[in-house]
DNA sequence: CCTATATACTGAAACGTTACAGATTGTCAC
DNA sequence: GTGACAATCTGTAACGTTTCAGTATATAGG
């Protein structure tokens, strides 16, 4: 008798991308024991178990995403929300690698939801969330009275923050010791004889002004040096602008002999500034600077430096929302990257 | 009478996200008439269409992406595929944004794809296109017979690359006019009276590294100025290594008197190799450079600079894609990106 | 008045997955 | 020999959507 199959079997073997129904045909079984075999599930037999997950590496079987999402809401998606404004620079591209080397050998695809300086920052977050769209969130721009972190810590989903808060809430998140940075900035300055320093600082409203601010100001009593104000710009102004106000405060008679700089791309501001104001880095005044990448040195050798690594960030902030959605405690998934000392250019010769 | 409706009605009153069946009960209509009403369908009466598109905003209904996913396989997902190790400076940012910027207003979300140097470039695509991930991909780094585009056209998946191929095949691109720039970079370098020309090109495999080369020569014998061979190192070699040769380049007897760089961050590298040899920007050797941001004048004043805009690559690829996939003729979807003309600093004063 | 046809709407099935509630064995105690 | 129970497997339903093949009503043609 020739062999009669039911259509559906029929279909199972067709050359399609291979589904459950697929390897259900192959090995005869059902596509719920196949489905559980799958997953190592303690009720099918550990011969079954073998010969399926053999049959669907061989075919190179491959969950469809829609129909787990679909099924089980699961969307296998970590979203990095983004500001489209602010995080011109290069980290951004820091960050995201360091989040897909961390989630490269996981089922999760890394989407990015961009905002715009006109959206409310909660916005993206909303969509996120009321369209079930991922299934744990990273966010930067952090506030000490972090809306979308309250906004997530109350739909119960998991998230990291690149920054801390400060509202008496527990989650995951990783930072750069910035006021560590501040303190090391301002004593290496105080080292090598700078008295009048100034601090570009990170924009108010995020949390890692306070944290640069209280360093620096810390700092400058323990070494019994005095702070020149500098606050009326921050990393965020524009290079122009912080040009502008650089030469401005340099051509006053007390001006600063150090400055202190939360970011890369406003130091080249800074040191152009210095310049618009005939003095010499080096001479006149020193600038400490992080930097995310190995290139200010070769802007001005006379600048010193401290690193800030974006690419760990972003795989320390993949880590903790992966950990948080495997049910570690979020408690438990708090970073703090120590930054490295004060770093002098040194001549090759 | 007390109302008594279906369990199922019951079930579609609930307070959890409006799908049809909600849709479906509000207005008394079935989930057929609901789909179909809200895709404009002509066989839905004019007054059902509005009346149920109105509730739909109303509640603020939004598709299940799953369900859509699973029942016609469109993703809505475009794919930017990234190489991790060689895409490190900031316009990977703006490409980004450049993307974001376009699909905003489309249902469409952004992942990013990432494969590393050790990989197949084929990986993530044949990846992407056996799991059916995206309906769309962008790709970067492109080679004159690049077998990812071959893979993509073959296998009818809408894409676009930044670069061009030379295939002799149709597929929409955006590439920046790399022949441009590089014979507008040599026509300025003589009218200065250099007449001694290296270039830091791209790398050998990618296309736009003849685009480059070609520009480069031809105008070389235009203006007759000769060439000094500059081709050990690309742009993608690491800083200190386009520094060491640069150096040594330029303690040769017969050394280079004009620089045509394709990148920013290897024109760093470059005047460091310049300045190691104790020799002065301006005035023994001038250095025309691609950057992608308005940092370089800021780095020596004396660079020469044409502006490439990322930013405006990444929403034209972006374009192309969702124009491939809305049906438009690939062909129809290239586009080349004018340089600026060569820009020397303007002094403030 | 009956049939054809257009208009407006509808139920069932399917996409691939997992959870639930069985079903079929075989083993063992008594 | 019977009942209990564990071990192993299976069918059905559901997630939300769209497509297919209708059904019901009204309009027009003869």
């Amino acid at each position: 008798m020739d062999r009669h199959q039911t259509e559906k079997d029929d279909e199972a073997s067709g050359q399609g991308r291979p589904t459950l129904k697929t390897l259900a045909f192959m090995t005869g079984l059902g596509v719920t024991t196949v489905s559980r075999a799958l997953k190592d599930a303690p009720e099918i037999g550990a011969e079954t178990r073998r010969r399926v997950q053999l049959v669907a590496k061989q075919i190179g079987y491959r969950p469809n995403r829609a129909g787990v999402r679909l099924r089980t809401g699961k969307t296998n998606v970590i979203s990095l929300v983004l500001n489209t404004e602010h995080e011109i620079m290069s980290f951004v591209s820091d960050i995201i690698y360091g989040v897909s080397e961390v989630i490269a050998d996981t089922p999760y695809h890394l989407i990015v939801t961009p905002y715009s300086r006109s959206q409310d920052p909660l916005d993206p977050i909303r969509y996120l969330v009321e369209t079930g769209s991922a299934d744990g969130v990273i966010i930067s721009r952090t506030q000490p009275n972090d809306p979308r972190a309250r906004y997530l810590l109350e739909r119960g989903i998991p998230f990291a923050t690149h920054g801390r808060t400060d509202m008496g809430l527990i989650h995951p998140y990783h930072d750069f010791d910035n006021y560590a940075f501040a303190t090391e900035a301002v004593r290496h300055l105080a080292g090598i004889g700078r008295r009048r320093l100034a601090l570009l600082a990170p924009p108010v409203e995020l949390t890692y002004h306070r944290h640069a601010l209280n360093g620096f100001t810390d700092a400058l009593s323990e070494v019994g040096a005095s702070e020149i104000p500098f606050n009326t710009v921050s990393i965020d102004h524009s290079i122009e602008q912080i040009r502008m106000r650089t030469a401005q405060v340099m051509r006053r008679d007390v001006r600063p002999d150090g400055f202190v700089s939360s970011a890369a791309a406003a130091t080249l501001a800074i040191v152009a500034g210095i310049e618009d104001a005939g003095l010499k880095l080096g001479r006149d005044v020193d600038v400490v600077s992080k930097q995310s990448s190995d290139l200010l040195h070769l802007f001005r050798r006379e600048l010193l430096v401290v690193n800030e690594n974006f690419r760990l960030a972003g795989a320390e902030l993949a880590r903790s929302v992966l950990g948080w959605i495997g049910g570690a405690a979020p408690g438990s998934l708090q970073s703090l990257s120590v930054p490295t000392e004060v770093l002098a250019y040194r001549r090759l010769d």
